[in-house]
DNA sequence: CCGCAAAAGGAACGGCGATTCTGTTAGTGT
DNA sequence: ACACTAACAGAATCGCCGTTCCTTTTGCGG
């Protein structure tokens, strides 16, 4: 085939890194070979080195495509016009938590305290989220308190920690309870 | 040499299980080989087989020494007749952290999410955290309120719950922000 | 339509790393 | 003190897995 169109090349990579995903998910960054990921994709090596450098530079489109995907969660209630408390921000976050996905976020955690790249990406990710977060309760303190908005952004960032903070324990409590789905031998 | 005392056996499991740790700390679980740990703890292969029974044993201890050691930490604070507050108390377990150990526990974490043997050890040495903290928050409502005894034991235990997730939240971030020193090539 | 270069298939390679095996050494119980 | 056996060192083994190579197929530009 000639170069493929950017549409269709952008969606191989995603049919590719989705099936990664869900390989991640079940056995672990490490555990699982090209070969899991061939069968899950049912594309062939060959195919997977086109789209890819190699496995590291897909683990990293793993890790970026789960993130991601919680951030854009987070994103919406963001831009909301009636933005939720705090409590209700987090029980709202959490009920939107995927056990899957959880696993694959907690691993992309393992990964990134021994893996540069990766952890720029959580990192950058994080960042991202929080600071979604602290736009979010500086309207909803703006809104509470009608009388006095100064400062409300300076006394939102304590609070937007610590939801960031609930809502990360909770992703590993997901992570751990949700079932470990054996492979079949 | 004949079978070894029983204290000399269990210090050279230490010995190799501090070295193990040493090693996850630098380079990961998966990325360490058993070659690395003959390196950095002075013994052989055979040696270490003598001691472990494989590879995944050998995380599994290095999982346990890990999160005993924090939780030990904690003991000490449950245990003490004047109990800190919740702030008080999250200040100190922060303070006490030790980057290396929080990038083997967050390690740790990853690979729980996938192996039913380190899954059950972080489930266990959680619990036993919270429970400790449940504890400790116990005795200081119970300090702080003289009056209206009843019921301190319920009312901790979601506090409890949040010390706790921000304690790992915490970790993660230790874990993170950490040099991630290289090995030289 | 047609041709060609890029993408897909899949077998082959090469190296790494966990485990095992063989001899050697040295603690321990008597 | 001695003998005996487990601990130890280190080399050899063996399977697995990432990557590459070569062939076949196929989709896009003209």
């Amino acid at each position: 085939m000639p170069r493929l169109t950017d549409a269709r090349k952008e969606l191989r990579r995603a049919q590719i890194a989705e099936a990664a995903v869900r390989c991640f998910g079940r056995n672990g960054l490490e555990r699982t070979s090209i070969a899991d990921i061939t069968a899950e994709s049912g594309l062939s090596a060959g195919s997977i080195y086109v789209h890819y450098r190699n496995k590291a530079d897909l683990v990293q489109a793993a890790a970026r495509e789960v993130l991601a995907k919680r951030a854009e969660v987070l994103g919406e209630y963001a831009a909301s016009d009636t933005p939720p408390g705090p409590d209700e921000l987090l029980a709202r976050l959490i009920a939107a938590i995927d056990p899957a996905e959880a696993r694959v976020g907690v691993q992309t955690w393992g990964e990134a305290t021994t893996d540069p790249a990766i952890r720029d990406i959580v990192l950058d990710m994080t960042d991202r989220m929080r600071a979604m977060l602290h736009d979010c309760v500086t309207a909803w303190l703006a809104k509470v308190e009608r009388h006095e908005p100064a400062g409300a952004r300076e006394r939102a960032a304590p609070i937007a920690h610590r939801v960031m903070a609930l809502y990360q324990a909770e992703l590993l409590y997901t992570a751990l309870r949700s079932p470990a789905e054996e492979t079949a031998p």
